[in-house]
DNA sequence: AAGTGGTCTAGACCACAGA
DNA sequence: CTGTGGTCTAGACCACTTT
């Protein structure tokens, strides 16, 4: 671990534990490099990050004081579903059940916003945990993407486009809706017959605002549910 | 002006004018660093701001990619029904089922950090869209808020609270499933038995951490989808 | 093996605030 | 005036990716 991580969690843990209040001074930056035995860059770099995290503001001639205890919140970031469960130390494994080059729908077109005669790699998936299926999911990327039918897609997606391709994700749209499961999902997903369904319909785009995938995910209910959390802006209403 | 700023300006106007374009790869450090004549902690302040602003993101051992040529689209901002409907053009009425001060569910007494004693405003609400329902709402708030069952809860909810509590909503959490609907909100939403519907649980808060709101939303999915959209961080993997 | 960004050191000068 | 954080230099070693 970073010399200025150990520094930088040491200063958030005792800003936090109240050793240091919110108006507190925090010790010079000479104090604490000589204190802690480092450089005044190292320091430096501990107490950007605590800038960032709008715990402290330092300020020229004066010094640095503590403005906040705790980090602001944080709005949710998109995340693949690989990634999301992840996060919670749930494992999934995804089972590919196809992955061709095809024709889009025209649906998929408007939303990949593809020419008249592009194609797409069309990709079926079963997301599973702990052997029980969670989710089937319907990818969709452009053909041109040069992703092709061979590739591994058990692993997350979005690391597989970033990776190989130099095209980062920036943002995704995403609409969640709940529907009747239809028969052929139903079997696939081990439900009964008329059993409600979580539908999730991404769009992920690179750039400013360039479509680059889109994703139907119809999901077991009584596993997951989709979270958020969004700020309040001031203009909100 | 500092060095780095002015070196910053420079990239920041070549990325915007597609000088270097989404994908491309940027000089590396110590290209720039001889350049522009300048030591390479100047040139990585210039490149922090950069990654800071979401333009630029370095990659070890491969060099620092451009991923956006402008700064990144906003991510949704937390609003109520009503709000969330009037953005759309679609008028909305809510009809006012029941409004009392009751003793909280477990469930509600744990999301708002309740005091053991504390009770809260129940609200029940059914939401129209031209005169057909649409989502039947189960709000509570603090009794200790002041808001009492007598109070107009026919506009949105959120502007009662903060213009006549003086609380700021900050920030919520959403959390979205599907379910079978209960056969009371069945014929309340003018369901058939068994439909699925869309589920929406929200906590809102003020400050920091106060839990100020919780939200338990059952809503028709044939004239609904909820809709976000999320930026993609650089760790978000 | 070569090159990348990440970290770190040990210096230096500056503008600025406060006594 | 002294001390603060802001900027800058000229080195160095590292883990990592790619060749």
């Amino acid at each position: 671990m970073p010399l200025y991580q150990r520094l930088l969690d040491l200063l958030r843990s005792q800003i936090e534990s109240g050793r240091y209040s919110v108006g507190d001074q925090l010790p010079t930056e000479h104090a604490m490099r000589t204190s802690f035995g480092v450089s005044r860059s190292t320091v430096r770099n501990a107490l950007r990050a605590l800038t960032d995290e709008g715990l402290i503001r330092p300020t020229p001639g004066v010094g640095t004081v503590v403005i906040r205890s705790r980090p602001p919140v944080q709005p949710s970031l998109l995340r693949g579903f690989t990634e999301d469960f992840a996060r919670r130390g749930v494992p999934t494994q995804a089972r590919v059940i196809s992955a061709q080059i095809v024709d889009p729908p025209s649906q998929v077109r408007d939303r990949l916003e593809l020419l008249p005669e592009e194609q797409v790699l069309h990709l079926v998936r079963l997301r599973l945990v702990s052997g029980a299926p969670l989710a089937l999911m319907d990818n969709f990327v452009p053909a041109s993407l040069g992703i092709g039918p061979e590739e591994d897609f058990t692993g997350p997606l979005y690391e597989l486009i970033e990776r190989n391709h130099k095209y980062y994700i920036t943002y995704g749209r995403d609409a969640i809706g709940a529907a009747t499961v239809r028969p052929e999902a139903a079997s696939v997903l081990e439900l009964p017959i008329g059993s409600p369904v979580l539908t999730i319909k991404r769009t992920a785009f690179i750039g400013y605002d360039r479509p680059i995938e889109y994703v139907e995910a119809i999901v077991r209910p009584d596993h997951y549910e989709y979270n958020v959390t969004l700020l309040r802006g001031k203009d909100a209403s």
